[in-house]
Formats: C-alpha cells, sequence, structure tokens
DNA sequence: GTCCAGGGATTCA
DNA sequence: TGAATCCATGGA
C-alpha cells in the first residue's frame, strides 16, 4: 500500500552517528537547517529527554525525512511509496549487527570504539554518487566535502520536490545549501565544463570527477561491473580512474558496493591506529596498513568505520 | 622520496 | 582579528 510515511522497525540504529560519520554527505539535521533552536523536550518528572532529531537528505529521486524513534526510525517522503525497499537497502536495517560486532577483535580499543558508537551502521550508497563524492574529498574536510556536493547537486542536478521547505526557501543564502536536487547524473555531469565544476569549488578534483563521469557515460567504465569483481580486482579497476587512489577505492567498495573487507586509512584511522594501538614507538605507514589488512576480521571496514568515528567524535 | 594542487573551517597567537 | 594549520589524497 502506498504511503507517505513509514516505521522501519530496527534495533541498535544509531541515526545521527550513522548520518554523520563521514559516509553520505548530503544529509541535514533539520533543525540546524532552518537555524532554530534545537528541540528540548522533558518528561513528566522534568527530567531532559533525548531532543527528536531529524535528518533531511536525498536518496536518489527521494526527497525524505528520518527520524529517530523509541521503535525504529520513522521515515516520511513527498510522495505516496509502493515499495520501500530503496530505503531498507539504503539504511541496511536488515543488517545484523550484532554479528558483525561479534566478529570485532577483542582488544580495549574495539571494545571502547563499540561502547561508544553503539547502533552506527554502515549504508549502502549509489556508486555513482559514493565514487564522485570520495573523489571530491581529496584533502577537504567533512564539511566543505558538504559544500562542494550541495553545490554540484544545486546546480546541475534535477529538482526534486520537498514537502520540508516553502518555495520561498529552496535556497538557503546563509548556508548556500539545499537539499532538494538529485545527485546529478554521469552523463549530466559529462556535459559540463571543468570550469562549471571549479566554480562549485572543487579546484583540481575537478579534472577527475569530469573524466570518471565521462568514463562512466561514454561506457568505456562500467561501475555495475565492479559488483561482480572480487575485492582485490574491484579495487584495481578502481583505480584506474584519476583521483582515485586505494583510499577512495576502498571507501567506494566499502560505502557503495559492500566490500566489508575494505578499510579505508586516511589520517583519522592513521591516528587511531597509532595512538590506539601503537602508542609507545611510531609505526610506519607499510606497517600500519599490514596490521590493519590483518587484525580486524571479516568486517574489518566495519571496525574502521566505529574507530574513526570514535576518533573524530569522543577522542580528537 | 618530494612537492604541488582550491580554499573554507578551525585553531592559534 | 589576522596568521597558520588542517583537510576521509593522488599524481607528476
Amino acid at each position: 500500500m502506498a504511503a507517505t510515511e513509514i516505521l522501519l522497525r530496527v534495533r541498535d540504529y544509531d541515526l545521527a552517528a550513522t548520518l554523520d560519520s563521514g559516509q553520505a554527505f548530503r544529509w541535514q539535521k533539520e533543525d540546524q537547517e532552518h537555524g532554530r533552536p534545537a528541540r528540548e523536550f522533558q518528561d513528566h518528572a522534568g527530567e531532559p529527554v533525548t531532543p527528536v532529531c531529524s535528518w533531511v537528505g536525498v536518496i536518489g529521486k527521494h526527497w525524505v525525512r528520518l527520524t529517530q524513534t523509541r521503535d525504529g526510525i520513522r521515515a516520511e517522503t513527498d510522495r505516496p511509496v509502493a515499495d520501500w525497499r530503496w530505503l531498507h537497502d539504503y539504511l541496511q536495517t536488515g543488517a545484523e549487527l550484532d554479528i558483525v560486532l561479534k566478529t570485532f577483535p577483542d582488544d580495549a580499543p574495539m571494545r571502547d570504539a563499540v561502547t561508544a558508537c553503539r547502533g552506527l551502521r554502515l549504508l549502502r550508497q549509489d556508486p555513482w554518487e559514493c565514487l564522485a563524492s570520495f573523489i571530491l574529498s581529496s584533502t577537504k574536510q567533512i564539511v566543505q566535502i558538504r559544500q562542494i556536493v550541495a553545490l554540484l547537486c544545486e546546480r546541475f542536478g534535477e529538482p526534486i520536490n520537498s514537502c520540508s521547505v516553502e518555495p520561498a526557501a529552496r535556497f538557503d543564502s546563509a548556508t548556500g545549501r539545499t537539499l532538494q536536487f538529485a545527485f546529478p547524473s554521469p552523463d549530466t555531469v559529462a556535459r559540463i565544463s571543468e570550469a562549471e565544476l571549479r566554480a562549485c569549488k572543487m579546484g583540481f578534483r575537478a579534472p577527475s570527477l569530469l573524466a570518471a563521469a565521462r568514463g562512466i557515460a561514454e561506457g568505456g567504465f562500467d561501475l555495475e561491473r565492479i559488483r561482480q569483481l572480487p575485492y582485490t580486482e574491484a579495487r584495481a579497476e578502481l583505480m584506474k580512474l584519476r583521483g582515485v587512489g586505494g583510499k577512495i577505492a576502498d571507501c567506494v567498495l566499502l560505502f557503495a558496493y559492500g566490500f566489508d573487507g575494505a578499510f579505508p586509512v586516511d589520517v583519522w584511522v592513521e591516528r587511531a591506529l597509532q595512538q590506539l594501538y601503537f602508542p609507545r614507538r611510531r609505526a610506519s605507514d607499510k606497517r600500519l596498513r599490514h596490521f590493519a589488512a590483518t587484525h580486524f576480521g571479516p568486517h574489518a571496514g566495519y571496525a574502521q568505520q566505529y574507530l574513526f568515528h570514535y576518533m573524530r567524535t569522543k577522542l580528537k
């Protein structure tokens, strides 16, 4: 039955941690976006209750608002939806977190990270959007990646109707952001000039994005084929693209294709590994990579996401 | 191994 | 408040 709202019953799902852990770059906390103070609630005894946390974003061509509730996640869309599989798939509501967590190494740093970030999940994103976003991520901070992606979507993405913002507020000039546009397809990006892309503040990353879009649009590069390949070959294939090294390839394999063994090592994860596992002596880059590849088990990528988020939000 | 490529956000003085 | 540093890096 078609509806514009649904409750996804899921336990152990921390929506905020998941959407704000640097996997995806198009989610916005709703209150922040409108400049309203965060909604505070009190129970009957006057005790503060965790504020209702809503996130607004775009998945494919769907505008979505997600809200963490006691029973799971409430999802609202701007038009009736008959089949919600795209949302379950994106949020990976069917993933068995308990089983994944049990495969993590039983050491103090990992236990701390899991305790601190319980409910953090890996998303399953669209390969093109994920690849493009991470090409744009190189030596950028997460805030800036969000800005670049927002500009790209706003200027070149297909408009999406939204029930969250009045027409007059389609463009928020204070933040320069809006969430009412789909991510532009490879065909669309392939036809944008390098100058126009640079105008989205992507700098030297523009030619790489353009080359990837053209490769895909012209059929020379097949994103669907990656899915069929074993990890090592898939990684090598992605790395044929300009601007895609091992780190970015691993991000795409983990966040879009579900290769749980992929373990992206960026400055944060490197810092986490160094501090948590080699506190006394400086470990070489090579040693850290070898450790990462052998220590964390079959869901190493999941473990990596816990360490990354733990490091970024709890330790610094 | 070294150096370079945007530029905004954040930190520091 | 102005300067310095940092950044989910890869390529020449």
